[in-house]
DNA sequence: TAAAATACTTACCAATCGGTAGGCGGTCAA
DNA sequence: TTGACCGCCTACCGATTGGTAAGTATTTTA
C-alpha cells in the first residue's frame, strides 16, 4: 500500500472518529467507508486500536508542526505568542476534525492506558507556557498562572469549533457564519489583552 | 419503584455516560454498576436511548434552575450576569460530570434527531445574550455579537473543566489544584472585562 | 525464474449488543 | 379471596461487535 493512499485512508477514518467517536464507529463501517473489506482493513492496520493510534498520531504531528512553523524564533516573544495563536485558529478553522478529535481524547482518557494519555498535550501546553512565561509581562507569573492564562485562550475558541454543527443548526448557516467571524475577533483581542493588560484582566 | 430511588439510579447512570459515553457503555454495564439485572433496568427505564434522555433531561434542568435562581430581577443586568456566571461556575465545579456530559452531547448531536439537538442550549444562550444585551456597554451589539462574547465565556471553563483528569494526570494534583483556582480567578476577571471594557477587549 | 513478501479473499469465531417473552412472588384495593 | 398491578427473574432472540485462520492471486525481490 502506498504511503500516499494510506495517508487518504487515515484522513477518512479520522473524519469517522471524529464525527461518532472511537465507540461509534465499527470497524466494519470504517471499512465500509474506505471501499475496503473488514478483513482488508485489519491487515492493513493491525486493529482498531492501532488504527486509531495512527489517526491520533497523525493529527497530533499536524499541530505540533503547525506551532513550530508559526513560532519564528527572530521574532519577540509576543510576537510569537501571538502568532502561535494565529496559526492555530487558522488550522482549527480549517480542519474542525482534528479539533473535535482532540476533544473527544480529552474526555476518553481515562480509557487508554496512563502512557498515551497525554503525550500529545503536555509538550504543547509546555511549549505555550513558556512562551507566555518569557514575555514582560507575565515574567514573574507561577507556572499555574501561566497555565490557566493559556488555557482559558485555549478552551474559548476549541468550544466555538466543536460547536459549529450544532450552532449552525439552532442560529441557521448565515447568522453562524457572522458569530464565527466576530469570535475569531473577539478571541483575537482577548489574546492582545492577555499580551497587553494582564495586570487587570488575569490577576 | 420510590421518586427517590429512581433519582439515585438516574446520578449513578449520569456518572457512567459522562465518563465513558452513550456508545461506551452498554446497558448491561450501567445495570450491573446500580446493582439490577439488566431486564430489571429494561422494565423501569424502557431502553437505553430512554434512560439516557431522562439523564439528560435533569442535568439541563439543573441548569435551567441554577441560572434561574442567580438571576436576581431586582439587581441590576451586569450584576445579575456576573451572579449567572459565577453560579454556573461553582454548578460546574461541584457537578463537573454534568459538564462533561453536555460536551460529549454537543459532539455527538448528529447523531440523534433533529428536535432533541438543542432543546436545552438554545433557551440558555437566548437567556444569557439579551441579559448581556440589556447592559449599557453592549446594548448596540448585535445578536451574533453577544453570542460571540457569552461564547467565548461558557468555553474557557467549561474546557478547563473537562480536562481536569487529564491535567491532573500531566501536572499532579497539587499544581492542578492551583491551576483550578487561578483558572477561576481569571475566568471572573474575563467575565468583568467582558462587563467593563467591551470596547477594547472585544471590538 | 524461484521465492518471498504483499494484498486481499471467504469463512469463521466467541462475545456482546439492545431488546422481547413469559413467568413468578408479593402487595394492594375491591 | 380474588384479581390486578408491580418488581424482578430466567430464558431467549437476531444482529453486530472486534478479531482469527487459512487460503489465493499479484507484485516484488533475490
Amino acid at each position: 500500500m502506498s504511503r500516499t493512499t494510506r495517508e487518504q485512508l487515515l484522513l477518512q477514518a479520522q473524519a469517522l472518529f471524529a464525527q461518532r467517536g472511537f465507540y461509534g464507529v465499527s470497524i466494519a463501517a470504517v471499512a465500509d467507508e474506505l471501499k475496503l473489506t473488514k478483513q482488508a482493513l485489519l491487515h492493513h492496520f493491525g486493529s482498531k486500536e492501532k488504527l486509531y493510534g495512527e489517526v491520533l498520531q497523525r493529527v497530533s504531528d499536524d499541530i505540533e508542526s503547525v506551532v513550530k512553523t508559526a513560532a519564528n524564533p527572530s521574532a519577540t516573544v509576543e510576537v510569537q505568542f501571538q502568532a502561535v495563536f494565529e496559526a492555530l485558529l487558522t488550522h482549527s478553522f480549517s480542519k474542525p476534525e482534528q479539533t473535535t478529535l482532540l476533544m473527544r481524547e480529552l474526555l476518553d482518557n481515562k480509557r487508554r492506558a496512563d502512557n498515551a494519555q497525554t503525550w500529545y498535550l503536555k509538550p504543547f501546553l509546555k511549549r505555550l507556557t513558556s512562551m507566555l512565561g518569557r514575555t514582560e509581562i507575565w515574567q514573574t507569573a507561577s507556572e499555574p498562572e501561566l497555565l490557566a492564562a493559556v488555557y482559558l485562550l485555549l478552551g474559548s475558541f476549541n468550544y466555538v469549533i466543536i460547536s459549529a454543527p450544532t450552532l449552525q443548526a439552532i442560529f441557521g448557516k448565515s447568522t453562524h457564519a457572522r458569530f464565527n467571524g466576530l469570535a475569531l475577533k473577539q478571541h483575537r483581542a482577548l489574546v492582545n489583552a492577555t499580551l497587553s493588560r494582564s495586570e487587570a484582566t488575569h490577576r
